[in-house]
DNA sequence: GGCTAACCGAGACGGTACGTCAAGTCTTGGC
DNA sequence: GCCAAGACTTGACGTACCGTCTCGGTTAGCC
């Protein structure tokens, strides 16, 4: 089981091909838009055949699945752990956030993806599982170690999940329904914001009885 | 321009039409998914033709924008101005959004035009244009009117958007990334937190730094 | 019943588009073969839309039936009947089969269709139908008539059929198998031969015999 | 170019492979239908890669003419030569070429062949060369054979062959054609009209005059 | 009451993109 | 060098929906 059983004969997948087809995808709907997002206009671009599309995804959105995956930037801060402060680890996530959805050619393809995910379940369920949950995982993680800090006594995971959906809510809610970004001031305001929401003594009980949340 | 030039003759637009119309695209996105929907099923289950759709609106998106404007329930609470708290008005604004966003078929149609509209700038446009910001004058004239009762002097305009933004986000933010809906708990302390983000006094200087928020 | 029950309204198929695939199959396939005839190629030239010719035919064998059935000549003399012995009718009718065969475009079509035929049942049965028995119709009635004459008493069916193989293969395999078209010379020796074969004793009590002939 | 200058490496042509194709190209067309033979197909039936199919064969055409030639059955007769008269040379050759049409796998095979080769003439040049003119050198032989018995003199090859397209020309057109096999009767009087024909005077002076017949 | 413009149903039309299929070529690694 | 496996380019296939258009029929409203 550890030994590839036998070495399979032929031909490999095309990485050129397969990093080509990413590329295109991500540069046209970049530069014209997503109604120019064609299968057709990939492959051309991309200089490789519809059906090598086909037979390696089974939808342009499956490639821009692709896309998201490979290039969403996570949120990596330079500081070593310990030396930020819970507030600026939090604005500091709330800024990473703003920037990939307004300023990254990935934010595009995010967009894109959320929605066709609005209109397509199974879309929906595609991105949370092959990029979104994971992302949600790392950021779940460093909100729990940013709070543990200040706040002695673990921080219970639907907490967590609670927090970081007043976090990013209002980054996403300015940037998918307004059009307007999340300025630093908002940011660092949010993020004292959701700090207090924690401190605060309504919480103490309360998870207890969010059956679902 | 200001005077019909002339009487025109004719018979009028048929409302029979227009509502069924209106109806059969609402019913299809709600029964079949939107990739049901399309211009000639949406004819058919009305009973009318194509190209009396195509008289009236450009594509079935704008028939999408009038169900929503027609249908799009407002946030009217059945107690009399005054005698609610600032807490019970964001409260109720927050159930109220929940409750559209994951319970109407007119969320479905919401959802699916916002999904649109993050793939396409002019339905963006459009969908502000013709329906979200009504609404959302509508939320910040509640939101200042119950707010000046607690903190007297005018909520300018720009900080109100802030807090709607910090309201609607989460709710928003969890209907759609997580699926999973907002709870009576996170609605009372999602308007717990805003009313304290908004007592709170390093906002007061702040928003003059604020220049394009 | 005879009334046109109700007047359709709405626009009708379009004659002219008819006429133009029809007449750009028939050019293709003189001008560039059978394998440039393509439902892609045949839209183009005609200046007609793909799905136009899906509405109406199948597929391109349909279209080529279509041209076969308009355009396949019938064997027409000038003469008057009554006019011509039998030999000159036979002889008539063999030549205008190799004429038909080798040299008109429609005799391109023919063998084209004929070539799909021994490919595919289905165009086999509806090549008949639409085409060949018609003409064999013709053929067999030209035929009892022209024999008539000299041999006193019905010819019957099966006879008059058995007759038309006789005349018809040759021609058919000369023009199909060795290339090499029917000569005058040849037309008028199986045309006699056929006579002769008609006349001989041998078949008299013959026909009884075969069951399924 | 005289002699192969240097004994090849490596193992020579599998057999076992180029059977295996054959039958797989053959079985393929019986059971299924000309529309399921691919060269994917055979390949796979085969147990063979398609590389090995395009490093012999340059078309499933190919493979299929290469079939042929191996399985099509020769007119053998059973009795000695010489014990047999012109009439039943003749009706026995009729017979064979209606079993060989009509109930044979490689008839097929044959039918396939002459329909493509009805569309394509690279593939009706290669049908010639590589079997029929082989197999009607040998009809064209036995014909002469059994005529001189009864008939002094040589038969010219241009009038035997003009014999061959009068024998084989009706069985040819009624199993194409009609889609009705030859029974005996007709295969007996065929045999007997061309006998006719041979005999009758109109013959002799004849051929000088068809020049390219 | 007739005229006429605008409405309406039906649906054919030119297009664009889709997703599939087969042909024929090329690449890899084993024998 | 042959072979199995199979990825690759190419190009036709047949389908779906778009948005436009053309019919014949049906209402208003004004003369």
């Amino acid at each position: 089981m550890d030994a590839p059983r036998r070495t399979r004969n032929g031909p490999r997948r095309s990485e050129a091909a397969r990093v080509a087809v990413l590329r295109a995808a991500d540069d046209l709907l970049v530069d014209s838009g997503f109604q120019a997002v064609t299968v057709g206009s990939i492959a051309e671009r991309a200089g490789v055949s519809k059906q090598t599309i086909y037979r390696w995804w089974r939808s342009k959105i499956d490639i821009l699945l692709d896309v998201l995956e490979e290039d969403l930037p996570d949120d990596v801060t330079s500081r070593p752990p310990g030396t930020e402060s819970a507030q600026e680890v939090l604005t500091g996530h709330v800024t990473h956030l703003n920037r990939v959805f307004t300023r990254s050619d990935t934010g595009r393809v995010l967009f894109v993806l959320i929605g066709h995910a609005l209109q397509d379940a199974t879309t929906a369920s595609a991105l949370r599982n092959q990029v979104l949950d994971r992302r949600r995982g790392h950021a779940r993680a460093r909100l729990r170690n940013a709070l543990a800090c200040d706040a002695p006594g673990a921080l219970p995971r639907q907490e967590a999940d609670r927090l970081l959906d007043l976090l990013a809510g209002p980054v996403f809610h300015r940037a998918f329904m307004t059009g307007r970004p999340t300025d630093p001031l908002f940011a660092e305001r949010l993020a004292a914001t959701v700090l207090t929401c924690r401190q605060g003594t309504p919480l103490d009980g309360a998870p207890a009885a969010g059956p679902t949340l």
